[in-house]
DNA sequence: TTGTCGGCCGATCGCCGACAA
DNA sequence: TTGTCGGCGATCGGCCGACAA
């Protein structure tokens, strides 16, 4: 998967540490996401490993297109990890080819979701992701060919229509809806990378036992706009 | 499940040894099970090796409905094993209660599979396995319940319709073809245990390379009728 | 006896503008 | 600006008898 698109997909707040850096290995954690209702988790205590990063792969689901990160950690003694690490040739902060990758997230309304069948583009998405419509045709409608995590490609009919006018995607959504299992809650994401190179993600709502978070009724994911 | 359901839903070319005999364990049979084009299976040959049958569990595949047989072979040395066995108390052939259970096996038909929806039963199943319909009616229809091997129920509406008459199952049916992800090929067997308990299996077509058999367009099964 | 077909009716899908938040 | 609704037209599923193999 293109680092840049997988980003994309796993949004602003998760961060993933460089190649060869110098982290701990928490095996608490490691025991309480195994087991979580368990009680051993508790009565065991280890400390923290000091490792080096020694080879990242970015991955994705290719059932439930959540996108994860498989990092192998080489422990090290606490001697060479307070040396400062040997520079080893690696790209700084992602690769940094120079096109930027133009994105935009949505979680799903249940009009979005269940009804008709449509999806409604915010207005910003629209202008600032989609390719430009002709708005001298009547209605304004292109075909939107979008690229999965797994390079599989969606098309959409999008629209411009309505009174107020508004975007729309229309036909192929809730085939893709459907195909993806999303529900209101689950977000998409849609990025464009070079002009015409469009990409579709796909974000699972987190598992609310409940009705969700009890104020404001909306979780920060850190996303643009 | 039901050692005479799975025997039905396995078909009577099915053969499984009895539990405590004697058997040969083939690993040369197993070796090309497991890797069917490896060249490995043809250069390394090993002897068949005596055994006893120490366990039999009959079960089916959660997701294909495929029933299968897991026998558990414990090794002996030959003048064990060409000792009369040991006269364990176990019951003769199969579990004979005195209950009958009527079977019929069908080949899907392309009508059966695709088509609006329907099921034509043969004269012989609606007969002899299917409970009888009142004739009075106009027309003579009436709701089976069906158990799988799973013992998901399945209801179908059986219909005596058509000009010339005929029995038909209509409603229920094409849920079912879709759930069971039956095509054209595959088979349902039907069967009546006692007097209004039903069942019904199925059998995926064996896997034809090409078009199946050049003569005669039928494979034996060895089935009733 | 039973496999396939076209007709046809009803249910569902999904596109639409009208609102209102 | 955009979420939800009711309307409604197109499509599809699926029940039917008519044939013919």
């Amino acid at each position: 998967i293109d680092p840049k698109i997988w980003r994309a997909c796993a949004g602003a707040s998760v961060q993933i540490p460089t190649l060869f850096s110098r982290v701990y290995y928490f095996p608490q954690g490691h025991v309480e996401h195994c087991s979580p209702s368990s009680t051993i988790s508790s009565s065991v205590v280890t400390s923290p490993i000091p490792c080096v990063v020694s080879s990242i792969n970015l991955l994705a689901d290719p059932i439930t297109d959540e996108v994860f990160a498989h990092l192998t950690l080489h422990p090290v003694s606490p001697d060479q990890f307070n040396f400062p690490p040997s520079r080893f040739p690696h790209h700084e902060g992602d690769d940094d080819e120079r096109e930027e990758v133009v994105t935009f997230a949505k979680v799903l309304t249940a009009s979005d979701a269940n009804n008709g069948g449509g999806f409604s583009v915010p207005r910003y998405c629209a202008d600032s992701v989609f390719p430009p419509l002709d708005f001298q045709a009547d209605p304004p409608v292109q075909k939107l060919f979008i690229v999965d995590v797994h390079g599989v490609v969606w098309d959409f009919r999008h629209i411009y229509r309505g009174t107020p006018r508004r975007h729309l995607l229309t036909t192929g959504w809730s085939k893709f809806v459907n195909s993806k299992k999303l529900i209101a809650g689950d977000s998409v994401v849609f990025m464009r990378k070079s002009v015409h190179e469009m990409f579709i993600g796909v974000r699972r709502a987190p598992i609310s036992n409940n009705k969700g978070p009890g104020v404001g009724g909306g979780s920060y994911f850190g996303d643009e706009y």
